[in-house]
DNA sequence: GACCAGGGTAACT
DNA sequence: AGTTACCATGGT
């Protein structure tokens, strides 16, 4: 019991650029920020509650699994955190298709690309469209409350944030009414949601059958669920799937990449074509970095 | 009050 | 095939 699970001169990796780069929404930093390379997050995903602080080590960062024993580090925070990727090699690839990106890449050296749950990243990103994230934020967890799994009140020590619920499993959320959803704040997403979540309980969509396509044919599949276009799929595919040669393509990467590669009004789907032929399978990531870069800097705006 | 948000759909040319 | 209004909701 209250075993916690330390991992030392963790590289390439920093909670808050990955956790804070728009590619997940279930979370909340918990410190208080007084120790500026001190880091805890409490974290909802998995099907469980994590609460993990990060700390500077000898050669990367310390990494502290509250309550955490070996076989859930070994079979599920090590794959959702992605922590098998090199990302060294993967910086290195990228920069040699781009040198222009060593210094965007710097800026923010320790994202990673996490694999999350299917089910709750697609509902996720199709709560995604025309909202920021803080919102998007409140309605994950408003669909959470409203029928995913509860937390304990003691389960986790320190798990400071007032999530009390997972994200819901697809049968979960198939449960309630469309106005239930309405009422999280959902809006005309709702329909979106009620229609996403019956094509996966009816097997219509299948993460196994998915995972087993190329990326071109799964992203076919994904939009034919109601309010899910190319962004969206390709975030699901990059985010969920594996994907890292999918490039969504929203509002400030159109931005960015026209600054940075285009300088003109450019279609979104001329700047994806463009990015993953510049990028190849490691497009995605990519686009992580300068997302996060271009938002910092709010390029465009 | 207008405008925008990690967009997508349907109804137009 | 390429535009455009509209979609709920909250923030500036």
């Amino acid at each position: 019991m209250n075993k916690d699970y330390i991992k030392t001169d963790v590289k390439d990796f920093h909670l808050k650029e990955i956790l804070e780069c728009g590619q997940c929404f279930h979370f909340s930093r918990t410190d208080s920020g007084e120790n500026p390379n001190k880091f805890e997050y409490d974290i909802a995903a998995c099907g469980r509650f994590l609460h993990i602080m990060e700390e500077p080590s000898a050669d990367g960062v310390k990494l502290t699994f509250y309550d955490t024993d070996e076989w859930e580090y070994e079979h599920i925070w090590k794959d959702y955190f992605d922590l098998e990727s090199d990302y060294g090699e993967v910086k290195r690839r990228i920069i040699e298709a781009d040198p222009r990106l060593e210094d965007i890449i710097s800026e923010n050296p320790g994202i990673r690309i996490l694999n999350q749950e299917f089910f709750e990243c697609l509902i996720s990103f199709i709560i995604s469209q025309n909202k920021q994230i803080p919102q998007i934020k409140q309605v994950v967890r408003n669909i959470s409350t409203l029928c995913g799994d509860k937390r304990g009140a003691d389960s986790i020590r320190f798990f400071n944030s007032d999530f009390d619920a997972l994200f819901p499993r697809p049968k979960q959320l198939a449960s309630v009414t469309e106005d239930d959803i309405r009422g999280c704040k959902a809006g005309f997403r709702a329909p979106y949601i009620m229609d996403a979540t019956e094509k996966v309980v009816s097997g219509e969509i299948s993460e196994k059958e998915l995972r087993r396509m190329p990326t071109d044919e799964a992203r076919q599949k994904l939009m034919t669920i109601k309010g899910v276009g190319e962004k969206v799929a390709n975030c699901v595919l990059l985010y969920s799937l594996g994907r890292t040669d999918a490039f969504p393509v929203d509002v400030w990467m159109k931005r960015i990449c026209e600054e940075l590669y285009f300088h003109k009004d450019t279609p979104k789907d001329e700047i994806e074509k463009s990015m993953c032929k510049k990028f190849g399978n490691i497009a995605g990531i990519a686009q992580q970095y300068l997302f996060i870069y271009g938002k910092e800097r709010n390029i465009g705006k």
